[in-house]
RNA sequence: GGGCGAUUAGCUCAGUUGGUUAGAGCACUUGCCUUACAAGCAAGGGGUCAUAGGUUCGAGUCCUAUAUCGCCCACCA
């Protein structure tokens, strides 16, 4: 027998491990059976999941088990991502606090300590896959950098390459002067910065005027090969072609007239510096500038600008600017707030500096994408649909993808130089004196080929051929740029498919004020604790049910102490119904002598059985809890076990059973745990675990409309007898006076505790009555006490407003004829109940 | 500047193709230790659905405008 109390610790021990030995969350057993597959969308071996993991692989988790359970042969895949640049960051300053630098370190040991990461990390991360509750394949588990997808990648980027859609070339990127790497644009946060526009002096060669030219970055000024002008602009226009004094360097470089000149903004003069700005290096690109790089890659000052050279950049921000106000050069200091690119690891201020890297093409791979997803055959199905909109924004406006990092903790990039030679290829070509480009790819890169490479990709193999494209894939919002794209732009390109036929996008996690959780503000929640006080499947109950697929959540510690209590309701229902199983005879249903209520609440059963499957299908997880959380409380709690301790027979008791396996079953993707545990005492069932039993199926032959009205209408009866009762103060031991159809009786004596002493055949004498009356009971209470006039009134009032709202409606021949026919008969329905009411209060009063 | 959202009860949120008098949890009021559960039971109060127009027999839901808030992208020389 369970406990009095529900306790999520005893529950949740020892029941992964089992299911996991027991090879129930294995894929690919049965061929027979239609796949089903989702990919994980892999942790970065980096730290622990947080409460985005959480519910992001819970929300997959609650997909996988459902279709396991509808018979699929369903196979979630796990694995993770070597994470480049993250990963590297924290081995990096692991060795520092050890005292050791990587570059002494050297590319070998220091690649053996990001593997040593990797396994401690990859460890904890499986442990807490564990404590969720997570039904994955781990016989397929992948690892962005193991071989089979490392010779995927190897094969992409020959591939891509072959196409001239990998190309290598000198651009202006995203530097980070700490981690010293290229970044990609989406790895570069803008955050709002103090700053100042410097206001300096160009002076116009040979004469005694200048240019106000303003800048907020002066220690670029090394770098100007040009000023610009707007050519529309009058002020300056007669000065395109002569020349001004570079400050300090005292270099002539011409005045050019380029469109970028904004004669709006600021002074409309504009510095040119193709070598330190993407604007700026297009203005370059159209007026023949030379392009001077003054920095160096860790953002100090090289020999283009001397007297300076060696110097940070902010300390030759600093001098620069002293040494302009000694020679008079500048004009103005004028403070203000931008935003400056930050680097999304280090946060290192970004240097656009230019720089030989390897790019993808986008524009052909972004335009079959766009193709594509005007075919809704083969498009990839967006849920909520508007998210398709933020990728087609992305491919539209897309440039080329910067994929090349000067980091060692990745895919080496497979070219190898020669003097001026190049060679692209799966291994390093034959012949001395190749030497291997030193750099890795772009974490996402790999993370891009997830959906096939996991799957023994660029072979035919077996489970790619079974399980690709996958089901459905689920992520956040947030890294639909990052990788949602780019996986779809590489399947599309590679396997000629959409890698995955629906998305189902989930929003952040936010803190309880709405804030989004983060190190910084110190208000991220660990699962691993929620998880100990409250339990997995309180945590992930919580999480898929309370909100609209798509957006933000709050984290919210009272919905999930309210989720506890929901389980320890069921807990307690699932006694209930437990400990009056003990006596049953039968060893199977015994549906021969149905009541009227044990029809009511199958039929209900069956209704809700229709309305879960619909909303699981569509991935509207809050519905279902809704919906699972009202018929569990109130039809199957507060009423059809109320009314089942009436009348309890063998019949009932195979209904309550009936039902409980019913709810067990149907919350079990959801509460993995608890379900098994009550499942796992039941007299009889359909398998040895929950995971492995079948999912309920809508049956029309236990379906009563009838009877199901019927009883509806007892339980608003009910209410309103309890409601007159309350608000008159009408004592337990007041005298009644009623009448029923003979078959409910039992109901309504046992539910408003009507005793047979208390009944009464004649109306009384020298007291109040009050009186309710149905289609199904005719009741009548006599008490001392003064009817509430006042309470009585208002119910009057209400009713009458009501039907005057109604008739009004009903004379409208608009709404009588164009209204479909069963509303506007249930309107009448209503008016004639209401005017009936209406009767019986008037007569009270 | 471009794009995408949001605005519903004191708080956090649902509200499918327009269709009875808009729902839930928490909080609140009143009464109950009723043998599954007091972390519970019973009954209840609380909303001109941001604002203004429009379409419609009928609008929280569709259209237009406005306001406020949020996110993404671009720009900020």
């Amino acid at each position: 027998m369970l406990d009095k109390k529900y306790n999520h610790k005893e529950v949740e021990k020892n029941k992964y491990n089992e299911w996991v030995n027991k090879g129930y969350f294995k894929g690919d057993k049965d061929k027979s059976r239609e796949p089903f597959c989702i990919v994980i969308p892999p942790p970065n071996v980096t730290g622990k999941l947080h409460l985005g993991h959480a519910w992001d692989t819970t929300l997959q988790d609650i997909i996988i088990r459902y279709k396991r359970m509808c018979g699929y042969d369903a196979l979630w895949l796990p694995g993770m991502d070597h994470a480049a640049i993250a990963t590297e960051v924290k081995v990096v300053k692991k060795l520092k606090e050890q005292g050791i630098d990587k570059y002494e370190y050297g590319r070998d040991n220091f690649l053996d300590a990001c593997w040593d990461w990797t396994h401690e990390y990859s460890g904890n991360i499986r442990d807490q896959w564990a404590k969720l509750g997570l039904s994955l394949d781990y016989t397929k588990e992948r690892f962005t950098l193991d071989e089979g997808l490392s010779q995927a990648v190897r094969y992409v980027f020959v591939k891509l390459y072959e196409k001239g859609l990998i190309y290598r070339g000198e651009r202006i990127i995203n530097w980070d002067p700490v981690q010293m790497t290229a970044l990609s644009n989406e790895e570069v946060i803008y955050k709002e910065d103090k700053g100042a526009f410097y206001h300096i002096k160009y002076y116009i060669t040979g004469t005694d005027e200048y240019l106000d030219v303003a800048t907020t970055r002066p220690e670029t000024l090394f770098g100007d090969t040009a000023v610009a002008v707007n050519p529309s602009d009058d002020r300056y226009k007669h000065l395109i072609g002569k020349t001004v004094i570079l400050p300090i360097v005292n270099k002539e470089i011409p005045i050019v007239g380029d469109y970028h000149a904004d004669p709006e903004f600021g002074t409309g003069v504009v510095k040119i510096t193709p070598a330190h700005d993407p604007n700026d290096y297009e203005v370059g690109m159209r007026h023949n500038l030379p392009r001077v790089v003054v920095m160096n890659l860790d953002a100090t000052m090289n020999e283009n600008a001397p007297g300076y050279e060696g110097m940070s950049r902010e300390e030759c921000r600093e001098k620069l600017v002293e040494d302009l106000k000694k020679q008079d050069l500048l004009i103005s200091i004028e403070e203000m707030t931008h935003n400056v690119g930050h680097s999304e690891r280090s946060d290192a201020v970004v240097e656009p500096t230019l720089s030989k890297q390897w790019f993808v093409k986008m524009r052909p791979l972004a335009d079959r994408v766009l193709d594509n997803q005007k075919n809704k055959d083969t498009k990839v199905n967006f849920v909520p649909e508007r998210y398709e909109k933020t990728m087609n924004h992305w491919m539209e406006i897309t440039y080329d993808w910067c994929i090349s990092r000067q980091l060692w903790w990745g895919h080496r990039i497979p070219a190898w130089y020669k003097g001026d030679e190049v060679y692209v290829g799966m291994d390093a070509p034959d012949g001395d004196g190749w030497v291997q480009d030193e750099d890795v790819l772009d974490t996402w890169f790999s993370s891009a080929l997830w959906p096939f490479s996991t799957l023994g990709w660029p072979e035919e193999t077996d489970l790619f051929k079974r399980y690709y494209p996958n089901n459905v894939l689920v992520t956040g919002y947030d890294i639909i740029p990052f990788w949602v794209n780019r996986m779809t732009f590489q399947g599309l390109e590679f396997t000629g498919k959409r890698p995955f036929k629906d998305c189902l996008i989930h929003g952040l996690i936010r803190d309880k004020e709405g804030r989004k959780m983060s190190k910084s503000l110190g208000n991220g929640v660990d699962p691993m604790d929620v998880i100990d006080e409250y339990g997995a499947d309180s945590l992930r109950f919580f999480l898929t049910t309370n909100s609209a697929p798509g957006t933000d959540l709050r984290y919210d510690e009272e919905k999930i102490k309210s989720t506890w209590n929901f389980i320890n309701k069921l807990w307690n229902a699932s006694r209930y119904v437990l400990m009056n199983l003990e006596g049953m005879k039968t060893s199977g249903y015994d549906y021969q002598n149905l009541s009227k209520a044990d029809k009511w609440i199958l039929t209900l059963k069956n209704n809700l059985i229709k309305d879960v499957i619909k909303n699981m299908d569509s991935y509207d997880f809050h519905n279902v809890g809704n919906m699972l959380y009202k018929f569990i409380w109130e039809d199957f709690c507060d009423n059809y076990i109320e009314l089942s301790k009436a009348l309890m027979n063998d019949t009932t008791k195979s209904v309550l059973l009936d039902v409980l396996t019913t709810i067990l079953k149907l919350l079990h993707p959801f509460m993995p745990y608890v379900t098994e545990e009550i499942y796992s005492i039941l007299p009889f069932k359909d398998s040895e675990s929950i995971v492995i039993s079948t999912y309920p199926k809508y049956d029309s032959e236990t379906v009563f409309n009838k009877e199901m009205e019927e009883i509806s209408k007892v339980i608003i009866d009910l209410r309103e007898i309890r409601n007159l009762k309350a608000t008159n103060d009408i004592k337990k031991s007041d005298l009644v006076m009623f009448n029923t159809k003979s078959d409910l009786e039992y109901i309504y004596k046992s539910q408003l505790k009507i005793t047979d002493e208390l009944i009464v055949k004649e109306p009384l004498e020298d007291c109040q009555s009050i009186n309710y009356k149905s289609s199904l009971i005719d009741i009548t209470y006599f008490f001392k006490n003064e009817v509430n006039k006042e309470e009585l009134e208002a119910d009057i009032k209400k009713l009458k407003d009501s039907i005057n709202r109604r008739k009004k409606l009903l004379s409208n021949e608009n709404y009588v004829n164009k209204a479909p026919k069963n509303i506007v008969d249930l309107d009448r329905e209503k008016l004639k109940e209401e005017e009936a009411k209406l009767k019986l209060l008037e007569e009270q009063l």
